[in-house]
RNA sequence: GGAGAGGUUCCCGAGUGGCUAAAGGGGGCAGACUGUAAAUCUGUUGGCUGGCGCCUUCGGUGGUUCAAAUCCACCCCUCUCCA
């Protein structure tokens, strides 16, 4: 059988390993428990943490123990690596409630049943020590001269760095060594920027335990424009549906750089090396097939075939050539609206007198307000069931209407439908 | 606790009495090109207005002045050095 370590390795999930020929014979011969820490910050988590996500996944499906913790504990203290500003601390409470959005994300990639995934909040360990026990034991294994030296504290040290999150380093390895107690959990993982208070953790268990414990980090990902992974314009792209529909999530991926394609296809989706490796070969033109196939499997992944083969018809309609009204033709929805394009709805009664176009964009959320509006129009980015709208004191009425709907356009993608009620 | 530096529009950063809605860069948005990519080029980037123009903005509050982001007072916050 083959050893998952060469999977992750094939596939670019290493960046950088603990005692790598050890770890790798300990994965080829034992099921592990290993962990990786997300963070509760908010209610869903995003595309930056799919890499850790189908890392486990990888490891699961090998036989191995995932547990995800989520740092309700930690998130009380905040990660100093490499930012610059101190991080907001938060409520036990917010925790548990992005715990709970977190959980149901985790479960459409990893099995829970019958404890075979495990998902635990440090929380539960890490508020009820006592500051004194908490120094003895594991305070005193820490050298803050070894401290000092460590990358994450570097940028920290010329602009300035609390006592508390001085301390996340500790509170992260009492993490491992925990799980290490409790669960047999011989293996942590995370984001590169996690190495130093991986190797921590590793350290104090060999140290405190005698132990065997490995660390293992992922290459941090941005793309090859150096946008950070997951980030838009328009903010996080999130896993839940609520927060970025499926259909935009699909455009994201579908819009990937070039040259990531090969690297996503490895990293996001379960198709097997050969296909990754055809599809990443793929130049100019034909790379588009490439794209959507990585589209439409990170999102089935995601949010289920069904809504992957949504997006995709409704990427389909969208943007064939020659840009037909994009209304019809598409879809469940039996008005005819393409569910993929935001729909607002419009008294009927307001369009017989007529809406100034400038009004209805900002009503409709495709302008921030009337100056914003104004400037598209000007700049020719807007159209009315694509024909561009020449003059800004254009009138919206009944007579645009393509049945009980107008859609509108601004710019190459953004599309909004007005339905007439 | 003492000494100094600083807080400007989404970000960085210029501006030290009127010509400043505020240089420049980044980012964003739109247009051209194109492959729903990248790169490049052009325009634009507080709000209201058909336009003249009007209104709000430079950490906070109050003051000086015909006129303040720019001067004064007090306050808040950040950083650096000393203890």
């Amino acid at each position: 059988m083959s050893n998952v370590f060469h999977t992750l390795e094939e596939r670019g999930f290493i960046q950088q390993t603990t005692h790598r020929e050890e770890l790798l014979e300990l994965l080829g011969r034992e099921k592990i428990a290993f962990y990786i820490g997300f963070d509760p910050t908010a209610h869903s988590l995003h595309v930056g943490s799919l890499l850790p996500i189908m890392a486990m996944a990888h490891m699961q499906r090998a036989g191995h123990r995932p547990i995800a913790i989520v740092g309700g504990g930690t998130a009380m203290i905040g990660d100093p690596s490499g930012k610059t500003e101190m991080r907001q601390m938060m409520s036990r409470e917010t925790i548990a409630h992005n715990m709970s959005g977190i959980k149901t994300q985790l479960a459409r990639y990893l099995d829970f049943s019958e404890g075979r995934a495990l998902l635990l909040d440090n929380g539960d360990w890490l508020l009820p020590l006592n500051y004194i026990e908490f120094l003895r034991e594991i305070g005193s294994q820490f050298s803050v001269n070894r401290m000092l030296t460590a990358e994450c504290f570097r940028t920290r040290l010329e602009r300035g760095l609390s006592f508390i999150e001085f301390n996340y380093m500790l509170l992260q390895s009492y993490d491992f060594l925990t799980l290490y107690r409790r669960y047999g959990c011989k293996l942590q993982m995370g984001g590169d920027d996690q190495w130093s208070n991986i190797l921590a953790g590793a350290d104090l268990i060999r140290r405190l335990e005698q132990g065997e414990a490995y660390g293992l980090t992922f290459p941090l990902l941005v793309t090859s424009t150096g946008k950070k992974m997951g980030k838009t314009e328009a903010g996080a792209v999130w896993l839940d549906p609520e927060l970025t529909t499926p259909h935009d999530f699909y455009q994201y991926w579908r819009n990937t750089d070039d040259a990531d394609v090969g690297r996503f296809l490895a990293l996001y989706t379960f198709l097997p090396m050969k296909e990754v490796r055809r599809l990443g070969a793929l130049r100019d033109r034909e790379i588009n097939e490439a794209k959507k196939i990585l589209a439409f499997e990170v999102t089935k992944l995601s949010h289920g075939e069904e809504e992957a083969k949504k997006a995709e018809r409704a990427a389909e309609v969208l943007f064939a050539r020659g840009r037909t009204i994009p209304l019809a033709a598409t879809g469940p929805d039996d008005s005819g609206a393409n569910p993929a394009i935001p729909t607002r709805e419009i008294p009927r009664s307001e369009l017989e007198t007529g809406l100034w176009i400038l009004d209805l964009l900002a009503r409709i959320g495709l302008a921030s307000s009337r100056s914003d509006a104004r400037r598209l129009v000007e700049q020719g980015g807007v159209y009315i069931n694509e024909e561009r709208v020449e003059d800004i004191g254009r009138r919206v009425t009944l007579s645009d209407a393509q049945g009980e709907l107008i859609s509108l356009r601004k710019g190459k993608k953004d599309y909004r439908v007005v339905r007439i009620v």
